[in-house]
DNA sequence: GATTCGATCGGAGGGATAGTTA
DNA sequence: TCTAACTATCCCTCCGATCGAA
């Protein structure tokens, strides 16, 4: 182990990385650097479908507790949205996926709830390809980046918003944390 | 100042990207983590021509240090090319830019040396859009990412290769080198 | 004739808007 | 019927393989 000095600052943001409980700073930086994990092969396959929701009985405890997580990282997400990355995308499919994939990663245990937002015919959401594109006609359906789930890419920006929009709402923000959220797109 | 604490390897990856003489440990992950230098506004335009070389006294000792520079560095090219944004990118051109820009963040003072590459009849490189578009047809000139120079776009991937090897050659890369280098599109 | 180079044009992706449905 | 919400067609831009030119 080394020990490096960083300024006050940059020992904020980092901290407010973390991922899990007692992460170290090496996983942190890891992480943010794209650099493999130590000695791991780390080929992750997360295409597989998203884990069960618990059984009824610890359901209400379940909510509870993300409401909880929103309130104590208010404005991880925030961080969890890489500008650099948002920055870089040509256009407004890019920096969807970049949003959502933002918000997988901060709650991915409940992120089947998005599942429950679609349009009038057509399913915005799910955990396959193949059911988005069943339930319209040239959907566009694009993986959610580093997740299992799926969504539809074809529609106008300001659909695109409000389902960021409802999806926000969906896993617990704010009116207000939802509208900076939307912005982002 | 805060101290934290990381592995080994991590330790080295970072003193790996020290880009001059003595810079702080926050300076360089500030740059990697792409987080806005602290306090200033920096909004740094790179639209301008790049500095003048130094007086010519200078000189000699100067190219001594860059030939040192990649020397010293081996393999730093590789660490500047963000593996995450080569990843993003949807097609060749996304990638071919993510790499030139690379290759300017650590030749910075020698990149002049690209604008001697160029086809038959059309210019490759050059600092100004202008001089691209007016050399050929539909050259769909591009700026690299942070820097003053811009490449011509159209062409095809086997072409974009060989742009890439040219530039790395010139560079002052080994053929291996080269070779790697040209393999990241 | 062989090879290198250029840029046209087919193809894919993005998303505004015309059109449809409730 | 009129309007609001939603869909997906279709135009535009970007990409880059292919084929004609040098």
């Amino acid at each position: 182990m080394k020990s490096i000095e960083i300024d006050e600052e940059l020992y904020q943001y980092i901290a407010s990385q973390t991922q899990y409980i007692g992460e170290s700073a090496s996983s942190i930086l890891r992480r943010l650097l794209a650099m493999e994990s130590q000695g791991s092969t780390s080929e992750q396959t997360v295409t597989s479908a998203p884990v069960k929701a618990e059984a009824s009985e610890a359901k209400l405890d379940k909510e509870a507790k993300a409401v909880k997580l929103v309130e104590a990282d208010k404005g991880s997400v925030f961080d969890h949205i890489n500008k650099e990355d948002l920055a870089t995308q040509r256009g407004a499919v890019g920096r969807f996926l970049v949003i959502l994939q933002a918000l997988y990663r901060v709650h991915q245990n409940d992120f089947d709830v998005v599942c429950g937002i679609r349009g009038r015919d057509r399913l915005y959401f799910a955990n396959n390809e193949n059911a988005l594109a069943e339930s319209g006609s040239s959907t566009k359906p694009r993986q959610i980046p580093d997740s299992p789930y799926w969504v539809i890419t074809n529609s106008n920006t300001t659909r695109k918003k409000m389902m960021l929009t409802e999806v926000s709402l969906a896993l617990g923000y704010s009116e207000e944390q939802a509208e900076k959220i939307r912005e982002f797109l």
